[in-house]
Order: structure tokens, then sequence, then C-alpha cells
DNA sequence: CGATTTCCCTGGCCGC
DNA sequence: TGCGGCCAGGGAAATC
């Protein structure tokens, strides 16, 4: 389950990679989610970009260092993007793994494989910057790590609905990136109750947005949360499972005030959290 | 129009 | 061993 700390390894990993590449030859699976992959053929990458969870290719059709498209690519919860290295024949390029969604042969002989398992990913190319078929993106909150994300941006955000807190965090609107993990993480470091509906006050919106950037930059120093499916570009698994303080630890005790977490369902996500230390 | 619900997917796990 | 049932969950479409 890709969150931005997961992506943003993945990106590291590819831009040096993809730079200056020209996609040769592409497919995609039939779906609707895949079907757009080889659209990109023909164009040169020009750099890797990323907001929120989504992967940000900048493609240029004609040479220069003016991006003309851009490949747009979400991981979902199975998502995991490799590179292969080249083979003998062309013919046997193509990637042969059963769930396989896209794939695209560079000029350097490798090809860029797209495997999601469970289908919940998906990938478009766009003119470059365009996003209004993508509403999420396009109604993206700030970047956590953004200095135009502010204690007070998260507390106008999280004012202006009336869905709990924890849905507020999961929407993307608010702030980008966070996934069922991290905000689990995050509330509990800040002491706040997922459940919550009523806006917080300055004070504990300073403790939340700090909660947040700190989840998000420890989990990015330990190249991300390796439950499932999530590799790096390389195949490796991330390190941050050994650190979680609340996530998959319901029925254990609170690290911090020793009670029993609790977890529940709250819109149809799993939340663990503590009922002596949350408010 | 914002909020809520439904749907998309399949490997892994559980119980019988 | 085999198998049905259930769970995980981000985002978009459908519905309220």
């Amino acid at each position: 389950m890709p969150e931005l700390p997961e992506v943003e390894t993945i990106r590291r990993a590819l831009a040096p990679e993809l730079a200056g590449r020209t996609f040769t030859g592409g497919w995609g699976h039939p779906s609707a989610k895949f079907v757009g992959a080889p659209d990109a053929v023909g164009t040169t990458v020009r750099t890797v970009g990323r907001r929120g969870k989504y992967l940000l290719v900048d493609l240029t059709a004609d040479g220069s260092d003016h991006p003309t498209g851009q490949l747009v690519v979400h991981l979902g919860m199975s998502g995991v993007l490799a590179l292969a290295p080249p083979t003998a024949a062309p013919s046997e390029r193509r990637p042969t793994d059963r769930h396989v969604r896209a794939w695209w042969t560079l000029d350097d002989g490798r090809t860029l494989v797209f495997n999601d398992v469970r289908r919940f990913g998906r990938l478009a190319v766009v003119p470059y910057g365009e996003h209004r078929s993508l509403a999420t993106l396009a109604n993206l909150g700030p970047e956590p790590f953004d200095p135009r994300f502010t204690p007070q941006v998260l507390r106008d955000g999280i004012a202006a609905t009336s869905r709990t807190i924890k849905t507020a965090l999961l929407s993307q609107r608010i702030v980008a990136g966070l996934g069922n993990i991290y905000a689990d993480e995050a509330l509990w470091r800040a002491g706040i109750d997922p459940r919550r509906r009523t806006g917080l006050g300055i004070e504990r919106s300073v403790g939340l947005h700090r909660s947040i950037i700190d989840v998000l930059e420890e989990a990015l120093t330990q190249g991300g949360t390796t439950l499932r499916d999530y590799r790096t570009l390389d195949g490796s698994t991330g390190n941050n499972q050994h650190r979680l303080q609340v996530y998959g630890r319901g029925g254990s005790a609170c690290l911090r005030c020793g009670a029993t977490l609790r977890t529940t369902v709250i819109d149809a996500r799993t939340t663990t959290w503590c009922v002596g230390c949350q408010r």
C-alpha cells in the first residue's frame, strides 16, 4: 500500500534511470486503468516527479527541454514498478508475469514494468499538467513537506468538513500523501481521536501538523513500509514496518499509556487507535 | 454540490 | 487436501 514515503522512495530510484530515456514500445492491459500506456511511446522522459501518491513522469515529444506530456502513475494497493534488464532478442522483451498491467521498452534496451496484482493502480498519459481526468490529483492538497502546508491550513481544512478527522486526512484534499497507515500513526502521535468531527484548536493543529511531517519523514528515511506488496525499484523491501506504533497493533498495549489499542472501521477503513490517550 | 455508498480486484488466511 | 467465505483498501463513479 504505497503512500507518500513509498512513492517518493520509488521516485528517487527511478528518476536517474529514466531521465533522457525514450520509450520505444509499450503495452497496457485492456482495462481502462492501464490501456493508455502505449500513448507514451515515442516520447522522451525529462524528469520524474511526484505529487502525493502520484508519480508524474514529464515527457517531451519534440526533444526540447519543455515537457509536452505527462505519464501519471498511481500504484494503488499493490502496484510495483521494476526495470527489467535487456534481453538478447527484442521479441523476448515482453514481460510474462501474470500480473503485469503495463510495460514500456526503453531505448537502452531495458523495460519498465508495472505489475499490479489487485489492479487498484492506474495510469494515464495526458497533456502536460492536464489533470482534469484525475479528480483526486486535480484537487490535491499541499505536499506535507511544503511550507505552504501549515498548521493553519490543516486546521482550516479540518474545520471545513463534517467528516471524521481520519477520513478528512485520507481525502488528499487537506494534505497530500497520507494513506491508512500513516494517518493512524500521525493521529496516535498527536494524541487525537480519529473519530473526532469537531475542529482542532490551534495548539492541537500544530501538534498534528508536526506529527504528520515527522511520521512521513521517518518512514521515508526507512525506505517506506513493506507489509505485503511494496517493493522499491530494485525489489528490496522498506524498513519502516518495524517502527509502526499503532497500525496493525490492535489488541496490543499502547506504547505511550499502556491501554489496549482498539481497532474499528471508520468510513470503511480499518482504524487502530488508543482510547486511553487519543482525545 | 458535498457527503456517502458502491465497486473494482485477487492472494492469503481461516474454518470446516 | 479442497473449498467457500472473508478481508485488505485508494480512488472514482454512482447515488443520496
